[in-house]
DNA sequence: CGGTTCCTATTA
DNA sequence: AATAGGAACCGG
C-alpha cells in the first residue's frame, strides 16, 4: 500500500508569535500540499498566506483545513529551510518572519477588511484578497505563410511582416522600438493571420538594455596570485572554508574575488556578493558582466518588487550561477554554493535593524559552514573580530600588504589642533589646499558632520536648542534656515534670539560640512567646490551627478561625509585633508576608536589612486589617540594590537558576548515598569539557572526618546554566546508585558546606543 | 452624547 | 502582524 499524502501539516505564519500552526489539508490538495510551498489558510478572523513546514502533529483537537495551495513547486529547499530555521533561532524570531523576509517582498496573499459604502448609503465590510505574485508576459509575434487570397499589406503593416520574416520571433517591446507605435498594424496583421502572438512569461531586467564588452582576467601579482591559490585549493576541498582577505585600499581585492569565482563556476558551482550598499553595486555588476558570460542577478533595494521577484525567480530556477547583492541578498535560493564573498566586511550596513535583526555577515558564515562553501570576507579595516578570529586560527588569514603597480601608501601629516578650536583649516592644510588647486590637483575634504552648526547656544543664559522628541541637540542648516534633529525630522526656523531669554547673543558652535564648504569659498573663492552629504545627494541621481564632476575635473575640492570615503574611486585626487579626525571618537559605543579607524584608514585610501602617491593632512584634537596614530602611519597590524587589549581589559568583543533588550512605547511610565519588570525576571532567571550573564540595565539610552517613543535598554554580557541565548529565550518564554510595550531582541547588536 | 482614540486578546 | 470589540476620553 503506498504511504497515504499528510492530510495534516505543520505551517509557519508570517505574524510575530513565537510557534507554529497545524492545519488539515482537503483530500484534493493532500497531493499538491508539500514542504516548502505556501499556502492559503484561514487565520483568526482573515486569510493569510502560511508556508509549509511538513507533516503536522494531529494531536490538536479542532484543526481548520487549509483553502488553497499556491505553488506548484517548492520555493524554498529543505537545505533553505534549515538554514532559515537556525536564523529564526538564533535570532529569536518566529519562523514564519523570517521566511516571509527571505523571500522576495510582495508575492504574498492577504485578505484585507475595507469599508465600502453600499448603496443605501450605510457602510459594508467586504473581505478582498491582495497581493500576490505578478509574472509579467510580453506578446512574442512570429510570421506565418500567408494563407491563400491575402495579399501582403502595404505600409507600415508590410515593414513589420518583412522584418518578422528576417527572424524566429521578436518580443512586443522590440517591435516598437523599432516601428514606433503600431498596435492597430499588428492587430490587422493578426486578423489577416499573417502572424501569430503568443503571450510568454518575461523577466524585469535591470540591466537589458546595457551591452557589456568582454575582459579577460588581469595578471595577478604575488600576493593576489598566493591568495588565489589558496582560495583555489580550499574550494576544491568542497568542505566549509572561512578567509579573511585583507587587502589595503587599491590591492586588487576585486581581481581576487573574480579569479577565486571563476574557479568555483568552472567546478559547477555558484557563488554569492554581498556588497555594503546600493551605490556601490551598479559598477561591481558592470565589472562582473564583462567578465562573466553566466548569469548574473542582482538583489538590492533599490529593485522594484516586480524586478526583484523576477531576479529571484531565475535565480530559483538555475538561470543565475552570480549573485551580487546587499544583506538580504544572503537568503538568496542559490543552489550548490561554492563561495560567498562579504565585500567590505566590516560594513554597519550589513546588520539589518528592523524586522529579523540579523547581521549579513555572520550568516555568511553560517550558511558556508551548513552548504560546505568559502567564505571570502574581504577588507583593508577588517573588523577587530574578524582579526581575532584569524588569531585563533578559525579564519584564514590572505593578505594583500602592497597597492597594485606597487604605489606607495600616501605620506600623511597629522597636525595637533588642540587649542586651535576655532579654526577649520590650520596653517598646514590650508596651505595645502592652496598649493594643490595652484597645481591643477584636485582635493578631498573630509567631515563625518552634516549642517552648519551642531548647536545653538546663549551665552546669556546657556540654552542650549534640543529636539523635543529625542533629546539630542538640533543642527543648524544655514541654506535651509532652520535647524534640524538628525534622529527624527523634526525642524524649527532658526531663531534670531534665544528662546529662553530672548537675548540677541546666541552662539553656533561645532562645525559640519556645510560651514566647512563657506570657509573654502573664503580662503579660495577661485577655486570650483562641491559638497557630497545627506544633504547634497537626496534626488534621484544625486550621488553619481557630483562623482561624473570629479571624474571630469569640473571639481577642485570635494567636501563630504563619510559618503566619499567608501568605495568610490577618484584617480585625480592628490590631496586628502581630515577636517577633524576626532568626530566620531567620542560617540558612547565601544567600537568608536574601531570606527574612527576604519574610517580615517578609509578616508587616506582615496589619496593617490591615480600615478600620484598623493598627500594627506589629518587634523585631530587628539593625535595621541591609538586609534589616530596607527591609522595615519598605516599601521594596522599596531592597532588591533591595542584595540583588543582594550576590549579584553573592558570585557567587550571578541571577549564577551553582547544582547540588548530595546523596550519602547509612547508611554514613559508604562515603558520604564515594564523595563524594571523584565529586569527583575532576568535576574530571577539567571539565579534560577546559574547562568554567567551579566545584566547592564535597565538604562535610558542616550537619547531618552527617540521619534517620540520612550526607550529603556537592558543590556547583557556573557562570557559564551550559549549563556546568552539560555537565558534570553527563557526570558522571552516567562516574559508577560503590557501590550502598549514593544520588546526587541537584538543579539549581537552592533550599536550599544 | 456620539464619535474618536487607546488598549487588549486572539490567531490551529 | 492584523483585527475586532470594548474602555477611556472629550468638547462645551
Amino acid at each position: 500500500m503506498p504511504a497515504s499524502p499528510p492530510t495534516i501539516i505543520e505551517v509557519a505564519i508570517p505574524v510575530r508569535i513565537d510557534q507554529t500552526f497545524t492545519y488539515r489539508v482537503p483530500e484534493r490538495l493532500a497531493v499538491q500540499a508539500s514542504a516548502g510551498k505556501r499556502v492559503l489558510v484561514p487565520f483568526g478572523r482573515r486569510k493569510v498566506t502560511g508556508y509549509v513546514l511538513g507533516p503536522g502533529d494531529a494531536a490538536a483537537a479542532e484543526l481548520k483545513e487549509i483553502i488553497e495551495v499556491l505553488d506548484a513547486e517548492p520555493l524554498i529547499t529543505p537545505a533553505e529551510l534549515a538554514f532559515l530555521r537556525w536564523v529564526a533561532a538564533y535570532y529569536l524570531f518566529p519562523l514564519g518572519e523570517v521566511l516571509k523576509t527571505a523571500l522576495p517582498a510582495g508575492i504574498n496573499l492577504t485578505s484585507r477588511k475595507r469599508q465600502v459604502a453600499a448603496a443605501d448609503g450605510s457602510s459594508v465590510t467586504e473581505e478582498v484578497l491582495a497581493g500576490g505574485k505578478r509574472v509579467k508576459t510580453e506578446l512574442f509575434y512570429r510570421s506565418l505563410s500567408a494563407p491563400a487570397g491575402v495579399t501582403q499589406p502595404r505600409g507600415r503593416g508590410g515593414e513589420i511582416l518583412t522584418f518578422l520574416g528576417g527572424m524566429e520571433e521578436a518580443p512586443a517591446h522590440l517591435i516598437r522600438q523599432r516601428f514606433g507605435p503600431c498596435a492597430p498594424q499588428l492587430k490587422r496583421l493578426r486578423e489577416l493571420g499573417l502572424v501569430t502572438a503568443a503571450a510568454r512569461e518575461v523577466y524585469r531586467d535591470p540591466f537589458r538594455e546595457e551591452v557589456f564588452e568582454h575582459d579577460t582576467p588581469h595578471i595577478l601579482n604575488d600576493d593576489q596570485a598566493a591568495a588565489l591559490a589558496r582560495l583555489v585549493a580550499a574550494g576544491d576541498t568542497a568542505a566549509f572554508a572561512p578567509f579573511l582577505l585583507h587587502g589595503v585600499t587599491g590591492s586588487g581585492k576585486t581581481e581576487v574575488y573574480l579569479q577565486a569565482i571563476a574557479h568555483v563556476l568552472s567546478r559547477g558551482k555558484t557563488a554569492l556578493v554581498l556588497v555594503p550598499e546600493i551605490a556601490l553595486t551598479p559598477q561591481l555588476v558592470r565589472r562582473f558582466k564583462r567578465r562573466f558570460r553566466c548569469g548574473i542577478a542582482v538583489l538590492h533595494s533599490g529593485l522594484s518588487d516586480g524586478e526583484r521577484f523576477d531576479e529571484w525567480r531565475r535565480i530559483r530556477r538555475g538561470e543565475a550561477e552570480i549573485v551580487i547583492g546587499a544583506r538580504s541578498a544572503i537568503f538568496a535560493p542559490l543552489e550548490r554554493l561554492g563561495i560567498i564573498v562579504v565585500d567590505e566586511e566590516h560594513e554597519g550596513s550589513y546588520k539589518q535593524s528592523e524586522g529579523v535583526r540579523y547581521h549579513a555577515r555572520d550568516l555568511a558564515l553560517v550558511r558556508g559552514k551548513m552548504d560546505k562553501a568559502v567564505v571570502l570576507l574581504g577588507s583593508a579595516t577588517p573588523l577587530v573580530t574578524s582579526f581575532h578570529a584569524v588569531r585563533e586560527g578559525r579564519l584564514g588569514y590572505l593578505e594583500l600588504p602592497r597597492r597594485v603597480r606597487d604605489l606607495p601608501m600616501p605620506a600623511v601629516e597629522l597636525v595637533d589642533a588642540r587649542g586651535k578650536r576655532g579654526e577649520t583649516f590650520l596653517p598646514p592644510l590650508a596651505a595645502a589646499l592652496a598649493e594643490n588647486l595652484a597645481v591643477g590637483g584636485q582635493s578631498l575634504l573630509f567631515l563625518n558632520r552634516r549642517g552648519f552648526a551642531t548647536y545653538l547656544v546663549c551665552q546669556e543664559c546657556g540654552f542650549v536648542l534640543r529636539c523635543p522628541n529625542c533629546a539630542v541637540t538640533l543642527t543648524y542648516h544655514r541654506r535651509r534656515e532652520r535647524h534640524f534633529c538628525h534622529y527624527c525630522d523634526y525642524s524649527i526656523p532658526a531663531p534670531s534670539v534665544c528662546p529662553g531669554c530672548e537675548s540677541p547673543s546666541i552662539g553656533l558652535l561645532g562645525r559640519g560640512t556645510e560651514r566647512v564648504e563657506e570657509e573654502v569659498w573664503e580662503l579660495l573663492p577661485e577655486a570650483r567646490v562641491s559638497r557630497m552629504d545627506r544633504d547634497t545627494t537626496s534626488g534621484k541621481g544625486g550621488h553619481a551627478r557630483i562623482l561624473r564632476g570629479v571624474a571630469e575635473g569640473r571639481i577642485d575640492i570635494l567636501i563630504g561625509t563619510q559618503m566619499i570615503a567608501k568605495g568610490h574611486d577618484f584617480p585625480g585626487v592628490t590631496l586628502v585633508g581630515v577636517v577633524s579626525a576626532d568626530a566620531t571618537l567620542n560617540i558612547p559605543d565601544f567600537r568608536s576608536a574601531e570606527r574612527t579607524f576604519q574610517l580615517i584608514t578609509q578616508v587616506l585610501g582615496r589619496a593617490g589612486r591615480g600615478d600620484a602617491a598623493g598627500r594627506v593632512i589629518v587634523q585631530s584634537l587628539a593625535p595621541d589617540h591609538y586609534a589616530i596614530r596607527h591609522a595615519v602611519s598605516h599601521d594596522v597590524a599596531g592597532f588591533y594590537a591595542e584595540e583588543l587589549a582594550f576590549r579584553r581589559e573592558t570585557g567587550y568583543p571578541p571577549f564577551a558576548f553582547l544582547a540588548a533588550l530595546h523596550l519602547s512605547g509612547t508611554n514613559g511610565a508604562v515603558v520604564e515598569q515594564g523595563a524594571e519588570q523584565a529586569a527583575r525576571l532576568l535576574q530571577q532567571l539567571k539565579g534560577r539557572l546559574r547562568s554567567r550573564v551579566e545584566i547592564l540595565g535597565p538604562v535610558t539610552s542616550p537619547l531618552g526618546k527617540l521619534r517620540g517613543r520612550f526607550r529603556w535598554q537592558i543590556l547583557l554580557k556573557a562570557p559564551a554566546r550559549s549563556d546568552l541565548h539560555r537565558l534570553v529565550s527563557a526570558f522571552r518564554g516567562a516574559i508577560d508585558l503590557p501590550a502598549q510595550v514593544r520588546l526587541v531582541i537584538d543579539i549581537d547588536p552592533v550599536e550599544m546606543m
